[in-house]
DNA sequence: CTGAAAGCGCTAACAA
DNA sequence: TTGTTAGCGCTTTCAG
C-alpha cells in the first residue's frame, strides 16, 4: 500500500479509504486503480485483521472429511457465507476429541469471527468457554447439554418414529436399529423415536436389536453381521447414517440374504445411492441445503447482533419409501 | 501478551521468546505458565503472521466439496501438513472457473504460504503469476500445460490402457468410454490410453462411443442413456470417475439391462461402493493416501527449500477386477 | 477530499 | 537470561 502511495503521490490514508470503499477525486481514483493493477496489489488480510480485530473468517469443525453428510452440508454453508464476505477454515478432527480440542484452539488462535461445529460431544467445556468470550458458535446436527448457543438440527425423534411406525404398520415386529455413538444427541433422539413407537404399539423391545456403531461403514457391516447371526433375527433394520448403511448392505449381500424378501432395510442420507442400489433403498433424507444455509445464517445474524436470543432450528427430514421394505413372512 | 508481561512483571520480549520455545529461568517459566493459564492466553496468529510474514497456512482449491475424490484426498493432505504445524484453508470453486479465480485471490490476500490446487484448467495465467511470486504451488490430479511447478498425478494413460486391454482380451470390440471434460489433462490421458489400445489391437474407434461428461452423476446417467440407445450399442463401458459411474449404473438399471450379462462396466474411484453394488463392480482405484501425502510433502519440501527443481510425481492406480465384466455374446 | 500519526499484537535484533 | 525498541501493513481518528 505504501508503494501505491508512492506511485500515486497520495497518502496512505487516502489509499486505504479508497480501497475500503471511500470517495476520492475522480482523477485520483484512476491513478490508484492504475497503480493497483501495475503493482498487482492485494490487501494483506492479516494486517487488516490485526487492525480491525476481524478476520472475516469462520471456523468450521467437522468429525471427518470423509463424511459425506458433513462435507456436503458445509459446501452449502461456505457458499452462503462467502456471499457475505466471509471465508471458512474447515477443520476435521478424525472423530478424535483430542484433535477436536486442538482444532478449536487453532481456530481461536487464527482469530476466527465465529465457529461452526459438529461436535464429538466430548469438548463441552472448551466450546462453553468460547461462547463466554462472545464468539458466535453454531452447533450443527447435534446439540450439547446445557449449551447456550445457536444450533441447527433435524427433527430426529419424529423422523425416527415415522420410519419405525411405517415398518410396524407393514407388520414388522422385530425391528433392529443401528445407532451412532451414545454420546451423540442425534443418535439418542433417533433411538428414542424407535423406543417411543415400540411403546405406542406395545411391542417388546429386544435389547439385542439395538446396536451402537461409530458411523463408519465397517461398524455397520459388523453390527449387521451380529444381527443376522441372531437365532431370532430381525425382519427389518433401520440404519441411522450413510456409511453404516453401506456396511449393512454389504453384510446382507455377503450373507446371501435378499432385500426386501428376507429382510427390510431403511437407510440414511445420500439420495444418489438409492438410485444405484437394487432394490432401491428406502432412506431418510436430510434437507442438506437448508441445514447448510441455516447454519450460515445463524452465524451471520449473531455476528451482526450478538445480543439476539439463541435459537435452535429444527428442520424436518423426509422419509423416502422405495422398494427395500416388505411385509415379513 | 502485554497482560502476561504485566502479570509476571517480565518484559514482552521475554514472554515472546518463551512462547516461541526460548529459555527462561525456571522460576519465570512457572510464572508465565501460570499467567497463560489464568489469562487463557492464545497467540494472535494474525499479529504473528504479520510480523513473520508467514501464515503457517496452506490454501487448497478443489472443484467441489461434494467430490468424494477431492475431499478424501485432502483429508490426508491436511493430516500430513498439520504434523508440520501448517493448517489449511480449503476452498471449493463449484466447478466454476470464475469462482476458482476468486478463491485464488482470496487465498493470496490471506497470505497463504503455499497453494494446492485441483485446477479447472481455465486459470493458467493466475496460477502462473503465483509461481512467479515464488509461492509454492502443487497441482493435484491434473497438470497444466507449460506449468513449471510441482504436481502429483496418477498414471492415467497406463491404467486406462490396462482396463481397455482387459476388456479387449475378454472379447469386447465395442467399448465405450465416458471421459471428464476435455480441458482436464487427466481426462485426455485416460482417453489416450483407450485410443492407444484400440490401435494396438487394430480395433476400429467409433466416435459415438466416446463421451465427455462433467464428472457429475447426472452426466454419467445421460451419456449412458445415449450409449444404450445406440442401434449398435457397446458391449462394455469404461467410466472414468466416481459420480459418473453411479450415473451409469442408474441408467443401466433403469433400462433393465443386466450387468455383466448384457453389458460390462468398469468404474472409477471409491472402493466402498463395489462392496455394495451387485454384481460387484470392477473399478480403477487411485492410491488416495499416497496422493494426499505426496501433495503435502511437495509443499513442505519447497517451503523448506524453494530452490529445489520442480517434480511431477506419477503414482500407479490399481485395476480391481470384480464381477461386472463378462465376455460379450 | 486528503494527510499525518497512532497503534493493532507480535517478533527479532540489540543492548544490558 | 532479560529488557528495549522498531516495525510488519493496515485502519482510523483528527486536522487541514
Amino acid at each position: 500500500m505504501k508503494d501505491i502511495a508512492k506511485y500515486t503521490g497520495l497518502s496512505l490514508g487516502t489509499i486505504s479509504k479508497y480501497i475500503n470503499g471511500g470517495k476520492v477525486r475522480e482523477k485520483n481514483r484512476k491513478l490508484i486503480d492504475k497503480a493497483i493493477r501495475e503493482l498487482d496489489f492485494k490487501v494483506n488480510e492479516m494486517a487488516r485483521g490485526l487492525k480491525t480485530n476481524e478476520s472475516k473468517t469462520i471456523g468450521i469443525i467437522i468429525p471427518s472429511m470423509k463424511n459425506y453428510f458433513c462435507t456436503h452440508l458445509m459446501s452449502y454453508t461456505e457458499m452462503y457465507l462467502s456471499k457475505f464476505g466471509y471465508s471458512v477454515i474447515i477443520c476435521n478432527y478424525r472423530e478424535d476429541p483430542k484433535v477436536e480440542r486442538e482444532k478449536i484452539n487453532l481456530l481461536m488462535k487464527k482469530q476466527v469471527d465465529g465457529l461452526i461445529v459438529v461436535p464429538s460431544g466430548e469438548t463441552i467445556s472448551e466450546i462453553q468457554e468460547i461462547i463466554l468470550k462472545k464468539i458466535p458458535v453454531v452447533l450443527v446436527d447435534r446439540i450439547l447439554p446445557d449449551m447456550q448457543c445457536d444450533a441447527v438440527v433435524v427433527n430426529n425423534f419424529d423422523i425416527s418414529k415415522k420410519v419405525v411406525e411405517t415398518l410396524v404398520e407393514r407388520g414388522h415386529k422385530r425391528i433392529a436399529i443401528i445407532c451412532g455413538p451414545k454420546k451423540v444427541s442425534t443418535a439418542k433422539e433417533r433411538l428414542n423415536g424407535f423406543l417411543e413407537m415400540h411403546k405406542k404399539y406395545h411391542l417388546e423391545v429386544d435389547e439385542k436389536l439395538i446396536k451402537f456403531g461409530d458411523y463408519y461403514m465397517h461398524s455397520g457391516f459388523m453390527l449387521c453381521k451380529d444381527l443376522l447371526s441372531l437365532e431370532n433375527r430381525p425382519s427389518a433394520i433401520f440404519v441411522t447414517n450413510y456409511d453404516m448403511t453401506l456396511g449393512v448392505i454389504q453384510a446382507i449381500n455377503e450373507a446371501n440374504i435378499k432385500i426386501p424378501s428376507d429382510i427390510s432395510v431403511v437407510g440414511f442420507d445420500n439420495l444418489p445411492i438409492f438410485k444405484v442400489i437394487k432394490p432401491s433403498l428406502s432412506i431418510v433424507s436430510q434437507p442438506m441445503k437448508e441445514l447448510g444455509d441455516y447454519v450460515a445464517k445463524l452465524v451471520i445474524d449473531r455476528l451482526n447482533d450478538p445480543t439476539i436470543p439463541t435459537k435452535v432450528i429444527k428442520l424436518e427430514a423426509e422419509f423416502i419409501m422405495k422398494d427395500s421394505i416388505s411385509t415379513p413372512n
